[in-house]
DNA sequence: CCTATGACGCAAT
DNA sequence: AATTGCGCCATAG
């Protein structure tokens, strides 16, 4: 878990960002980190995911495996990251699950099409009309 | 305290 | 087309 406030805000914020994501739609880490604000950040996001706790672990807690639709997240590539074998393989299932057809790179790397499922408002939904203080 | 690593991404080689 | 370098920063050792 986050050790200190800032990054508890920032996990958070991703773990927010990451419900926007329509049921069977997929986005990248650094589109999250883009709506967020953080352009630069997009490994942040995946740190965030990494630590983000499994629903049978803390079933009760605000953000768990169960709350977060952390499988519609992908790289920029359109591939579900390699981290290990199982983790990518287990994503490929849930998000197999809702609909979202997975293929195969050349070198084994689970692909989505982005043009058939990806997701890239310029901003949140629920934010888009929240922000006047634009004042030029 | 300091170094290494990583669910990333982009520009420059 | 494939690598390398760099920014970012939470964690692990």
């Amino acid at each position: 878990m986050p050790q200190t406030e800032e990054a508890a805000a920032w996990f958070a914020a991703v773990y927010q960002a990451v419900q926007e994501i329509p049921h069977g739609r997929v986005t990248s880490y650094g589109h999250i980190a883009l709506l967020l604000g953080f352009p630069e950040r997009p490994r942040q996001v995946g740190v965030c995911l990494k630590h983000l706790p499994s629903a049978a672990d803390q079933p009760s807690a605000r953000y768990n495996s169960d709350t977060v639709p952390w499988q519609r997240v992908i790289n920029a590539k359109g591939a579900i990251s390699p981290r290990g074998a199982n983790g990518a393989a287990n994503q490929e299932t849930v998000l197999g699950q809702e609909g979202v057809a997975i293929g195969r790179g050349s070198l084994g790397e689970r692909t989505v099409d982005f043009e058939t499922y990806g997701w890239f408002p310029s901003r949140l939904p629920s934010r888009e009309g929240e922000d006047e203080s634009d004042s030029e």
